[in-house]
RNA sequence: CCGCAGGUGGCAGAACGGUUGAUGCAACAGACUGUAAAUCUGUGCCAAGUAGGUUCGACUCCUACCCUGCGGA
C-alpha cells in the first residue's frame, strides 16, 4: 500500500498542496489534525483550505445556525467533506462535547486509509498533529489499554507530589523511566498509573496503525519570521471569515467554556473572549501568539521525524517540485534521487 | 495651572535601606506511546524616567525636572 503524507506546521498551506495532488494522482485526503475531528469547529481548525482563494470564502446563511461555504462545489457529510470532488476524511467525526483522542483516531483513520486504498485511490495524509501521524504510521504499543474513566477521576484532585508517589510505590522502574519532563506532567503520571493499575500486562497492548508499504513524507516549512507572519494573517482572515459568530453558535448549541478551553488555542483564547475577559484586540493578539508557540511545537517534533522530503515554502516552484517528485514516486514507487 | 497616584526586563507586575530585584506572559531550546492545537521541562534576560541630595550603603528616603493616569480649575 503507497501512502502519501504532507507534513508541516501550521499555515504551511499543506491542505492546497495536498488538494492538487489529490487531482493529480487520484488521491483522497486524510486530516490528520486533532480537532478537525470534530463537526461545526470549522473556521478556527481551518477547515476550508485556500486563504488565497477567494471562492472558498463563506457565508452566513439565514436559515440557521451553520455556515455554508462558497466552494464550487463544496459539501460536508458525515465524518468527511468533498471539496471540488476530492474526499477530505476525518472532519467531522464527532461532537466537540465530547472528548476524542488519538486511539480513537487511529482506528478511525485506519479503517478510512484502508478503505481508500481498497479502491484504488492513494491515501493522501495531511498532517499537523505529530503524534497522531506517528499513531497511523507505526501504532504505539500501550493504547490498546483503555482509559480507567473511574480511576482518573479519583486521581484527578491529587497534587503533583502525591501524583509521583503513587507511581513511585506502583513501580519504581517506571517512575525513573520517566524523563524530567514527564515526571512533572500530571496528565502523563496519571496515565501511568493507569497503566500500572492493570491487572496483567496483557499482549494486546499495541494499537496498530496502517503500517503501509511504501510511504512519502513530504515536509513544508518556513522561517519562523514568515510563518508568524502567514499565522497573523490568517487570524485575521479567520476573524472576517467569522470565527468569533461560529464560536458563539457553538457555545449557544451547548459547547461549555471550560470545554472550549480544553479544544485549546483559538478556542481557548475565545472562551475568554467571550466571558468578557479579553477585548477583540486582545483576542486576536492572543491568538496569534498562541499560534506561533504552537508551530513551534510543531517544528520541534517534525525535525524528529525521519525520512522526510523538506520543501521551503519561500523558495519559488515549490510546489512544482513537490508535483514532480510525488509523480514519480506515485508512479515508480521510489523516489527518484537519493 | 492645582491636587492625587505612579514611572521596575519585550510586556504585565511584586517585595525590600544592605552583595539587590519574585512571579506571570512573551522569547529561545527541548520532551512527548489514550485530553497532543493538550500537557510538561530547561534557559537567558547587561530591568528601576532624568539630574542632584541624604546615607557607610539606595530601586527603596528627600528635592527638582520630564513623562503617564485620574480628579479639579
Amino acid at each position: 500500500m503507497k501512502v502519501l503524507v504532507i507534513l508541516g506546521p501550521t499555515a504551511t498551506g499543506k491542505t492546497d498542496i495536498a488538494l492538487h495532488l489529490a487531482r493529480k494522482l487520484n488521491g483522497e485526503l486524510v486530516a490528520c489534525d486533532s480537532r478537525q475531528v470534530y463537526v461545526g469547529l470549522d473556521i478556527g481548525t481551518g477547515k476550508m483550505p485556500g486563504r488565497q482563494n477567494p471562492k472558498y470564502a463563506i457565508r452566513n446563511t439565514n436559515n440557521n445556525s451553520n455556515f455554508e461555504i462558497c466552494a464550487s462545489d463544496l459539501s460536508k457529510h458525515n465524518g468527511y467533506w468533498m471539496m471540488d470532488g476530492i474526499k477530505i476524511w476525518m472532519y467531522d467525526v464527532t461532537d466537540p462535547k465530547k472528548q476524542y483522542d488519538v486511539a480513537q483516531y487511529i482506528r478511525g483513520t485506519t479503517k478510512v486509509i484502508n478503505d481508500i486504498s481498497n479502491k484504488g485511490k492513494l491515501p493522501i495524509i495531511v498532517g499537523g498533529s505529530g503524534l497522531y501521524l506517528k499513531g497511523i504510521l507505526q501504532g504505539f504499543s500501550t493504547l490498546g489499554f483503555p482509559i480507567n474513566k473511574q480511576l482518573r477521576k479519583s486521581l484527578e484532585g491529587f497534587s503533583l507530589k502525591v501524583l509521583q508517589s503513587k507511581l513511585k510505590k506502583l513501580s519504581r522502574e517506571k517512575w525513573q523511566g520517566l524523563n524530567n519532563s514527564d515526571k512533572n506532567n500530571p496528565r502523563r503520571l496519571i496515565r501511568a498509573i493507569e497503566l500500572e493499575n492493570l491487572p496483567r500486562r496483557s499482549p494486546y497492548g499495541h494499537l496498530r496503525g496502517v503500517t503501509p508499504a511504501n510511504v512519502l513524507k513530504i515536509g513544508l516549512k518556513a522561517s519562523r519570521e514568515m510563518l508568524n507572519q502567514r499565522i497573523d494573517a490568517r487570524v485575521l482572515s479567520r476573524m472576517d471569515q467569522g470565527m468569533v459568530e461560529e464560536t458563539e453558535q457553538l457555545h449557544k448549541d451547548g459547547l461549555s467554556i471550560s470545554r472550549m478551553r480544553e479544544l485549546g488555542l483559538e478556542y481557548g483564547v475565545l472562551a475568554d473572549y467571550l466571558e468578557g475577559n479579553i477585548d477583540k484586540e486582545q483576542l486576536v493578539k492572543m491568538m496569534q501568539i498562541k499560534i506561533h508557540r504552537y508551530a513551534k511545537r510543531q517544528m520541534t517534533w517534525f525535525n524528529k521525524e525521519k525520512d522526510v522530503r523538506w520543501f521551503d515554502i519561500s523558495r519559488a516552484g515549490w510546489q512544482e517540485k513537490v508535483a514532480k517528485l510525488a509523480l514519480y514516486w506515485y508512479n515508480n514507487g521510489v523516489t527518484s534521487n537519493k
